[in-house]
DNA sequence: CAGTTATATGCCTGTCAAGGAATGCAACCC
DNA sequence: GGGTTGCATTCCTTGACAGGCATATAACTG
């Protein structure tokens, strides 16, 4: 369910610029505003997005709201990946075998398996 | 650039549904289909979204279209995903920090940095 | 060739989200 | 306290997208 939000929030190329914003490091919203070349409504409607998909969180410093990021959704997403990560690490061959076999899907015997990283 | 098509793809829930189906096995439209409730012209919708994405591949066999991922637009996600990587696998704490800090970059000393997995 | 199966495309409508402009609100400064 | 700064919220308009129905297209069947 707040599933859909994180992706929804994450589907638009403004926020998702945000995003990277914060991950070099936490900003105010006036430094956002500036980085992303949006108004300064606009700017503060994605950052609602992005709060209500608990992506951000806000810390007030005066009258300035600063926003980080919360890693824990961005986590989620990495977990949804996980099932899918085997088709690039198993070799690209087993993908095109299935496509012609599409039968066979006893073939967990794959590649290495070794971590991309 | 394709990278918008690949995220706005994902957005939907019926079509992330559908790359879950496809992630078992590749499937025929009319299967795809039955399986996740839509019409049969909705659902060829979807599939041409993620088509147009790269997300999957259609191979003729006969009257049916069967459809099947590819890997890569998924692997480019996981790409992106990197960058956040340190967030959640470095101590929660080094964000706490931060959040209070807002200047002290230099935390490249961070806990094991253990693979998730 | 006529009919059927399997899928794609077009058209239409309702919904929803993005972005701008104006305004509201809270915390600061003199 | 009055003005100012920093941000949020509301209203409005416009454009995009989802989903249904009808229809086109392509390949198989007899």
């Amino acid at each position: 369910m707040s599933d859909a939000a994180l992706w929804s929030a994450l589907a638009d190329p403004h926020r998702r610029a945000i995003v990277a914003l914060l991950l070099e490091r936490p900003r105010p919203v006036g430094e956002i505003v500036e980085a992303c070349g949006l108004s300064q409504p606009g700017t503060s409607k994605h950052l609602k997005v992005l709060r209500e998909a608990g992506l951000v969180r806000v810390r007030q410093d005066a009258q300035r709201r600063v926003y980080a990021l919360d890693p824990a959704p961005i986590a989620a997403l990495d977990a949804w990946l996980a099932p899918y990560r085997r088709l690039w690490n198993s070799s690209l061959d087993a993908l095109g075998r299935r496509l012609d076999e599409t039968s066979d899907d006893s073939d967990d015997r794959r590649e290495s398996l070794t971590p991309k990283d």
